[in-house]
DNA sequence: ATTAGTGCAAACGGTTTGCATCCCC
DNA sequence: GGGGATGCAAACCGTTTGCACTAAT
C-alpha cells in the first residue's frame, strides 16, 4: 500500500489524509476530512487538508465531486465508472454503475467531435425511507 | 408573455432579470446577469439579482446548474430534458439531448426504489477547436 | 543543505442577510 | 396603507494564499 506521488514528499499529514479517504465508507467533504484528521493529529490545519486534496486531485488519486451542493466531496478515484444518486430528504449518497454511460459517451463523442474526458451523472430524488416520511 | 409568480409582486427588477434569462443564448451566472441588468437599470443591486434567482429557482421557472464550476449557472427551466457538454479548454457549454437518460432513470428507479426527480448529466472534454490548439 | 510542506492568520469570491427605505398590490 | 421587495453594507462560509518555520529527501 505504498503511495506514489512522484516529485512530492510523503509527509505524515499527507499520508493521514490519504488514509482517511481510502478507508472512508462514503463521500467526504473537506471539513469532515479535517475533523477525522484532527482525531489522529491534533495540530493538522485545514489549509493542509485543502492543499493536499488539491494535490491528490491533480495527481488523479482522488476525484472531486460536486453532488449539487455548494461545496466539494472527495473520493478515491477508483476506476469502475460510477455515478451518484442523492436523496433530497436525508442527503444520503448512493453509488451506482450504469451500462448506458459508455454508450452515451461514444455516441456523443461521434456526434459532437469532442474528445470526452469525463462523464458525471447525478440523479436526485427521495429514498424509500424519505418517501414514507413525507407520506 | 405574462409572468405568474403567485403570491409575489412583479417589480421592474424582477421582470428585467427574468427577461434577461429568457432571451439569453447560453448559460448565465449571477454576475453576468447582474452585468446585463445594470445595462438597463443602473441602480439594480447584486443582492436583488441573487434574491430573484433564488425565488425563480424555488418557483421552478429557472434551473440552477453547477457545471463543475465553483459557482452557479442559471437557465430557463424548459421541459425537454437536456444535458451539458463543457469544454475544458475554452469553457464553452454545449447542450444535448439524450435518449438514454430516460431509460437510465426508469431502470434505476426500479432498482433503487428511489422516487427520482431529476437527472443531470455532465460531460467534460475538449471541443474540436481546443483539440487543434493543444496539438 | 535544499526546498517542498506546514500552521497560522488574513484574504478571497460567491452568496446571504440585517436594516432602513421604497413601491406594488 | 401595509408588507413584500429593494439597495447598501456587512456578514458568511468554503477555499486560497503569504509568510515564517519545519522537516523530508
Amino acid at each position: 500500500m505504498s503511495t506514489q506521488l512522484i516529485g512530492h514528499r510523503m509527509t505524515s499529514q499527507r499520508k493521514l489524509i490519504l488514509d482517511i479517504i481510502r478507508t472512508a465508507k462514503g463521500h467526504l467533504d473537506a471539513d469532515e476530512i479535517y475533523r477525522l484528521a484532527r482525531e489522529k493529529d491534533h495540530h493538522i490545519s485545514l489549509s493542509t487538508v485543502y492543499r493536499n486534496l488539491n494535490l491528490l486531485k491533480e495527481s488523479e488519486l482522488v476525484a472531486e465531486r460536486h453532488l449539487g451542493e455548494d461545496h466539494h466531496f472527495y473520493e478515491l478515484n477508483v476506476h469502475p465508472q460510477h455515478h451518484h444518486l442523492v436523496c433530497i430528504g436525508c442527503g444520503e449518497v448512493f453509488e451506482f454503475e450504469c451500462e448506458f454511460t459508455e454508450k452515451m459517451k461514444s455516441e456523443l463523442e461521434e456526434a459532437s467531435q469532442f474528445q470526452i474526458t469525463s462523464i458525471e451523472v447525478e440523479l436526485r430524488g427521495y429514498c424509500p425511507e424519505c418517501q414514507r416520511k413525507k407520506g
